[in-house]
DNA sequence: TATATTTGCAACCAATCAGTTGCCAATAAC
DNA sequence: GTTATTGGCAACTGATTGGTTGCAAATATA
């Protein structure tokens, strides 16, 4: 099985979780609240989640908190930073562009 | 079918392919060459890219010519915004304490 | 004109995905 | 001690995925 972060954000509900869980720490039942499908399908998403890392969990008695891995989101960012510097030449290109006009 | 960009770079050859047309428009016959898997399975691929408009093509008789979207590039970059601002906070926070230390 | 190359389409296949329900274990609350 | 809450596991289902082969159409090339 596949398990990286691109795959982890891939799913629209996961996304919605990783957003969630940046504001902050919370437990599988607190999040599937925010969700109209049951519970443990969003548990399956929060472990996808934490097989590639992108979640941590921290267990105190029962309950169960999810936090979000920051360092693996900047794994993202690493990837798309050589179409960054693209596209911010073509910018620098039109705007080179715009003065000449 | 969900066609998005997250979905799009899901898949390592997907941006594999991603990534080799960031450096020229190619043809599907060209791009196959660089893997392993069939032709038309790279197809398929680029069918997904152009999908969700992260590909977009240019006809010059009977050759197809893909090229990269990079507006949609900077979509991904746009959701991780957010997140930066997260890490970068931190990365601050540390600086701060080292500084203290 | 005959042959080779490039491409997209359709049919098929095994594996994976996202979701469900049912169940049981552990911890909290009464 | 009994009941309620939380959460993980297993089994199942239908849809999607990534791959294959075969084929036909269009364009180059000999």
């Amino acid at each position: 099985m596949r398990r990286d972060v691109f795959q982890a954000i891939a799913d629209p509900t996961r996304r919605a979780i990783i957003t969630l869980l940046a504001l902050q720490a919370m437990t599988p039942h607190a999040l599937a609240e925010h969700f109209d499908s049951t519970r443990q399908a969003i548990s399956k998403h929060i472990k996808v989640l934490t097989e590639c890392e992108v979640v941590t969990q921290k267990q105190t008695g029962r309950e169960n908190y999810y936090q979000l891995n920051l360092q693996k989101m900047k794994e993202i960012d690493i990837w798309l930073e050589s179409f960054r510097k693209m596209w911010e030449d073509r910018f620098d290109q039109l705007d080179n562009l715009l003065k000449d006009l």
